[in-house]
DNA sequence: CGTTAGTTTGACGCGATTCAACCTTCGTGG
DNA sequence: CCACGAAGGTTGAATCGCGTCAAACTAACG
């Protein structure tokens, strides 16, 4: 099912330097590191599984191109989308202490992931502190994603819930450089919103039709744009201090132009 | 609004040691550790918060008894309860990567709470390499629970939602000696409740009133109680790989008497 | 040009909400 | 000891958001 990738040469800044660079400051050595992680790497076609919901997990997984969906089905066949994975996310980051997948990985498009031995994971905790707090950092922000949709399902209208889906996928993309200001491609089909969202395909369908008759959404060929984005935000109670976590900071030195942290002046 | 408890000596070993035990075997000294980061601790009585959204948080917070809940307010006035905690559930662990509280952290009962400076969080991680993989594995607990949390708001009905929920609650009770294998004691009001599951008062209360006419839940006095336990986890679609986390293990030795490692043989 | 996947639309029904009233329990003070 | 009020539980009726079913439409692709 997933072939091999030959040529691992990195052309560019993996999205993973690029998500943690923007949360803590990284040496060289330690960009260095984390590149040489993805030296195996594996290609998957639209469709295919990464992970299947009860394997027993044996690599952690980083994906370098492509969206993924986590979900989970239920014994009454419903499947509930639990979120989305983009470049730059960490699938079974905590393998070394939950070994069972408890969802599925499933391929949205065509996916470039990196297989990363767990020893390697224990590694980056031991050796490189802040690397370590970068991926504590990414554990947090995964939480609070849930928390958010947590949110949305049980207390957001479907208008509301869509809208807010929407403009958090944005603000991740902008944040990994995958979307304009403008709008981004969107590769998910109604039938997948609607999992997402725990509403039918039908009435996902009605609600999209409502919010783009409404000027809060617009496609523009294949791109998804928002036409009035302070009232988007508005409609959608997307919390200021929920967007805030997808800003890029640079938190341990007052040093907004540099990516790398100097060798000379460690921690 | 809190007060400060005078008396700090631990009669019994503290519920967060009998959650760690119960996942890795601990050395006295890392018990004696565990115990000595509790001595500040605070009293709160119930509807008391021990967080508010939006607060910028400076301790981490362990319950040392009594239950909690968080939730987030919508901006159409909704509540939704995020979870509940329980004894031996931490708050705030990750302080030092995540300063702003984005849940209210409110009393269910009177609480007794242990606050922690969140540099001994970063020493356990530093020193102790076991307690650390403790915590990594409550996080990915929580997010675990979280998840179920996700595919019932969005994926189950009403019924299997609300009974799926009182059977998490019972497991995790179970786990830390406040539930026996009949039932136990719930503070939650049927408000609660709804707010938790993103139903009104209402329709919580129809359909706890049928669970109950349906011979799968039944109130002893104050006690909660499963009369069909098998047929419950079969209605609440309650999945046997998610109840396994609940139970008790001893991962790094089959030893299964002893919550004490040995001194001699480390790690 | 046909096939398949995905979108759109209408009709109908159910599950859940809302409103409103009433009941039960329990704690408190006269 | 009873009276009272507050908090929470129970119940029915009206309404609505959303699900289900079904059919038609559109776009992509070989």
């Amino acid at each position: 099912m997933a072939r091999v990738l030959e040529t691992a040469g990195p052309d560019n800044v993996s999205p993973l330097v690029k998500r943690l660079g923007s949360r803590v400051l990284l040496t060289e050595e330690e960009i260095a590191f984390i590149e040489a992680l993805q030296t195996n790497r594996i290609l998957l076609s639209t469709g295919e599984d990464l992970v299947r919901d009860g394997d027993e997990l044996k690599t952690t997984c980083l994906l370098r191109s492509g969206w993924a969906i986590r979900y989970r089905l239920t014994a009454a066949g419903r499947r509930q989308i639990l979120g989305i994975s983009l470049p730059g996310d960490v699938i079974g980051l905590h393998v070394n202490f939950h070994r069972r997948a408890i969802a599925t990985v499933s391929a949205l498009t065509d996916l470039e992931v990196a297989l990363i031995e767990p020893l390697r994971i224990l590694e980056i905790y031991r050796t490189y502190p802040v690397l370590a707090s970068g991926l504590e950092w990414m554990t947090v922000h995964n939480f609070n994603i849930l928390s958010e949709h947590n949110v949305s399902l049980g207390a957001r209208s479907a208008r509301e819930r869509i809208l807010h889906f929407l403009l958090e996928l944005w603000c991740r993309l902008i944040q990994i450089g995958e979307a304009t200001e403008a709008g981004f491609r969107l590769p998910l089909t109604q039938q997948q919103i609607a999992d997402a969202m725990g509403l039918s395909q039908v009435h996902t369908n009605k609600t999209i039709r409502k919010l783009t008759a409404d000027g809060l959404l617009a496609f523009e060929g294949r791109e998804l744009v928002f036409p009035d984005i302070e009232r988007a935000f508005d409609v959608a109670d997307f919390d200021a201090r929920f967007l805030q976590q997808f800003r890029t900071r640079t938190p341990l030195r007052n040093d907004p132009g540099r990516l790398v942290r100097s060798l000379k002046r460690p921690d």
